[in-house]
RNA sequence: GCCGGAGUGGUGGAAUGGCAGACACGCAUGACUCAAAAUCAUGUGGGCGCAAGCCCAUGAGGGUUCGACUCCCUCCUCCGGCACCA
């Protein structure tokens, strides 16, 4: 074979090496791990894409590369690599496709498929694709459903009433991670709010875990940034305030709870304000308003559902004519009612501090109510500034009777105690909204039946019920064993936009018998959120180990198959590294992690991080905006692979920019790597004429660069510095060339090796072609020994040492490593440079070793 | 408004507080060619200078330091996230 080449050196046509590499890397199972036997298990994943119908972006293709070059290192230094690959092909993002073109979603499925595997397998990454699935095949949703079953079985999963977004147009309730910007995750359409009836999972339950967790997880900062302010906690106190001017009421029979980050600023609390709605509560209930008041309740709630309205910031309000009684200084204030407090914050309801809150600076100033300071930033300065804005930082109280001149940190606790209130910790995060009324996702695994709903109404029941131990009365899991819940294909899948999914209108399907009482029964028509199927996905990928052992054998006992696959996820898990965009930060991320703590905590898995290492990779962009179909600015990767090869590509999208921080695609880059993996072809033939044994003079230069080479990228490809890993290969290849006859076989092939993550159709058969010996079994140069480098070959043993007068630069002078600080000073002084800009003796010589030294006149 | 990230040649981007602009793209000139493409060689931040060389230059302005793209403060611009969260 290296004959061959050596009388007609072949040209680079990717075209004619790529396919066959990928055709054989799945023969040979090169990429496929040995599940049970692996001795030093490595899971790297990189989230799975939502297969949509115009196929893989070039921005996909981006992060899945990024992943990649990771893996392959991580393969060659000896990990035994699983690396899956599939879709997250139900839900609305695809739903909306299929409704948009007017083809049936599961058609549209198998369509994008096919499409989505082809390109996949076209970028050359070492995915196992033996583990591959779909999350909308019913044996990956069976056990979708199966965890729904689980966290209904184990009190994380209600039925609530709840004001919750609404998006119009796509005719469903979102939760409050998918609502961007008051808009629409999915379509871009102002989110109203409803109040509807929906299931929800209890993330809440997992706030504080889910926040003190991120201290011990190694992610990029920004992400753990996210969650920390998506969970939001504050900590602050209840206060009671006593309500007067009730009509009709007795004063001091009726209070109001607020809910307050600064009760030291009580003493500066001149109103109380409610929300609308929950002015609307106290008027359910009897509470004779003013007909002005009766009337701002009922067009403020109509603000909060409109879209146009809801933009404004504006600040209304009506003074209810109720009053209450500040519990620190007894003094009698106003109580308003206004849209800038949100009923579903705290209790629905604020003491206002104009001097020490913005907002309610500005309402105050708007209506005139009494502005009071009692925090002061200048004690003991008595005059306290005339405020233009409110003044929200610390300092100390004034105007606050026995606790004047404290500073404000800790009146804190000391005003919690004297007005007896309650310490509370609040978190921003809310239920995760888990309902969705539409067709293309995995049904809700609940059956309501009316017979055992009545049964909660005995009164010995009712008792436990409203003790909280029963909830959602009525609702029963299907049981493990009629799972998968299928499916049905229906014609009429359009979402109706009448609060209920297109399944509610198919008799077959929600008709049912009760699991308890064996009655009449009706199925939940709803289907679970797309984001409850990729909150799992990565145990999934071993729960497929061994195609043989798939769930169909096990019918649905899925407990007991998680128990069965127990050796391998035991082993497997938790993900070693998991790369993939920060757009998910609030949403995949945070559910994800909110069902491993889950998981752990039912004992089905012994970590509650599901990903101990998490990098978000930088966005792809074009032409300094992001890649979208409204712009018309999405690139297919195809073309450019067609035209230039998947290596190619690989390389000059890993070489843009670091992979952290994106970059901008402009294909007048490309040629350049072209160049280069021509050039690296064109070097092989010319080095194997040189074998190990009859050594050359090895010249040094091309030598250390090799070592430092190994090195380098070695250190860039661990840290995602891919960019400059690729810069050295570069500076590699250059020294080899100024001194190809100084090379030997061995040094061409350890650049090979360390090509062989960014370009691996190259490099393999370029391994082939040089390295392997004809009739030898078929080993890859993905599972190779990764280079080691030889420190002493990294570092030099003279070097150049920087000559500053005043810190500019007068020149350099080549020095053994090991100069003294005096003969380093004679050398630089010898210099005519130097002399000429020391007119007087230094008045302090800085000597850095290995580095500079600076004269200071 | 708050919280992140970033601002460096014509372009993408390099630089543990120590040679600013690695590595590429582009451009210019030359070689090869009838010619072009490809390839190869050389040059390529700005200003002054025949040259050696000198001066200026990392969004703007200050500061710390012998020395700042890098650390600190103030401000401007762009990108991303959150947004009346009490």
């Amino acid at each position: 074979m290296k004959r061959n080449i050596l009388s007609r050196p072949p040209r680079y046509l990717p075209h004619k090496i790529e396919e066959k590499w990928q055709r054989r890397w799945r023969r040979h199972k090169t990429y496929e791990p040995d599940f049970l036997g692996a001795k030093k298990p490595f899971y790297n994943l990189m989230m799975f894409p939502y297969p949509s119908a115009e196929g893989l972006h070039v921005g996909n293709m981006y992060a899945f590369v990024g992943s990649d070059i990771y893996g392959r290192l991580k393969r060659m230094q000896g990990n035994d690599v699983f690396q899956p690959i599939g879709l997250d092909g139900f839900g609305i993002h695809s739903e909306n496709y299929a409704l948009k073109i007017g083809r049936h979603p599961a058609d549209q499925a198998r369509i994008s498929e096919k499409n989505f595997y082809r390109q996949l397998g076209m970028i050359g990454n070492g995915f196992a694709w033996n583990e591959r699935w779909e999350t909308y095949d019913p044996e990956y949703y069976e056990w979708t459903q199966w965890i729904f079953t689980q966290l209904f079985k184990n009190g994380l999963a209600c039925r609530k009433k709840a004001p919750v977004n609404w998006c119009p147009s796509c005719k469903t309730v979102l939760a409050d991670e998918q609502v961007i910007q008051e808009k629409c995750e999915r379509c871009g359409s102002i989110v109203i709010k409803k109040e509807l009836e929906q299931w929800f999972f209890r993330i809440t339950k997992y706030a504080e875990r889910l926040l003190k967790n991120l201290d011990k997880i190694d992610w990029s900062e920004r992400v753990k940034i996210a969650q920390r302010n998506w969970i939001g906690k504050s900590e602050g106190a209840q206060i009671t305030f006593q309500l007067v001017d009730v009509p009709g009421q007795e004063n001091g029979k009726h209070s109001l709870k607020i809910f307050t980050t600064r009760p030291d600023t009580i003493f500066g609390a001149t109103f109380l304000v409610i929300s609308p709605e929950r002015a609307k509560l106290w008027l359910d209930i009897g509470w004779q308003a003013p007909e002005d008041v009766q009337k701002y309740i009922a067009s403020a709630a109509h603000r909060r559902n409109d879209p146009e309205e809801k933009k404004s910031v504006e600040k209304t309000g009506v003074f209810s004519g109720v009053s209450a009684i500040n519990p620190a200084n007894k003094e009698k204030i106003s109580v308003w009612i206004s849209d800038y407090v949100l009923d579903n914050v705290g209790t629905g309801a604020i003491m206002a501090v104009p001097a020490h809150d913005e907002r309610d600076f500005v309402f105050a100033k708007k209506y005139g109510l009494p502005i009071k300071m009692v925090v002061c930033p200048h004690y003991p300065t008595p005059t306290c500034p005339v405020l233009d804005n409110a003044y929200t930082g610390e300092g100390h109280l004034v105007a606050s009777g026995k606790f004047d001149g404290m500073p404000s940190e800790k009146a804190r606790a000391e005003i919690i105690k004297s007005v007896g209130a309650k310490p509370i910790t609040q978190y921003r995060l809310r239920d995760w909204l888990i309902s969705r009324q539409r067709y293309w996702g995995a049904p809700i695994p609940l059956i309501f039946c009316d017979s055992c709903k009545i049964e909660v109404e005995n009164e010995k029941l009712l008792k436990k019920y409203n003790k909280g131990e029963i909830e959602n009365p009525g609702w029963i899991a299907v049981p493990d064993k009629d799972l998968p819940v299928r499916l049905p294909r229906i014609k009429d899948f359009r979402p109706e936009g009448t609060g209920v999914s297109p399944l509610a209108a198919v008799k077959s399907f929600y008709q049912t018998r009760c699991p308890k009482c064996g009655g009449k029964a009706r199925r939940e028509t709803d289907v679970s959120d797309t984001f409850l199927d990729s909150a799992w996905y990565y145990i999934g990928y071993l729960l497929q180990a061994k195609n043989e052992v798939r769930s169909t054998e096990y019918g649905s006992a899925n407990l007991k198959m998680f128990r069965a696959k127990n050796k391998i996820l035991q082993k497997w898990l938790p993900v070693d590294m998991y790369i993939g965009g920060a757009e998910h930060s609030v949403l995949h991320l945070l559910y994800t992690r909110f069902l491993g703590m889950a998981f752990h905590d039912w004992c089905l898995t012994d970590f509650d991080e599901p990903f101990p290492r998490f990098r978000a990779h930088g966005l792809l962009i074009k032409d300094g905006a992001k890649m979208s179909k409204s712009k018309g600015n999405v690139i297919n990767p195809d073309d450019y692979i067609r035209a230039y090869g998947a290596d190619a590509l690989r390389m000059y999208l890993m070489f843009l920019g670091p992979f952290e921080q994106g970059g901008d695609f402009r294909d007048d880059g490309i040629k350049g790597i072209t160049r280069f993996l021509e050039r690296v072809w064109k070097l092989m033939p010319i080095a194997a004429r040189i074998k190990k044994n009859e050594k050359r003079e090895m010249t040094k230069e091309p030598q250390k660069v090799l070592h430092q080479t190994i090195k380098k990228v070695t250190e860039d490809i661990e840290g995602l510095q891919y960019n400059t890993a690729i810069a050295q290969l570069m500076i590699c290849l250059n020294a080899f060339e100024e001194n190809a006859d100084g090379i030997t076989r061995e040094d061409a092939l350890t650049l090979l090796k360390l090509l062989a993550p960014f370009a691996p159709h190259a490099a393999e058969e370029l391994w082939q072609l040089s390295a392997a010996k004809k009739g030898d079994a078929f080993r890859s140069i993905h599972l190779e020994a990764w280079p080691r480098y030889d420190k002493r070959l990294t570092t030099e043993d003279t070097y150049e040492l920087i000559v500053q007068v005043n810190g500019k630069l007068r020149g350099r002078v080549e020095i053994p490593v090991g100069t003294t600080q005096t003969d380093a000073e004679q050398a630089a002084r010898a210099l005519d440079s130097v002399r000429t800009h020391l007119i007087s003796p230094p008045k302090k010589i800085i000597f850095i070793p290995g580095r500079l030294i600076n004269f200071v006149v």
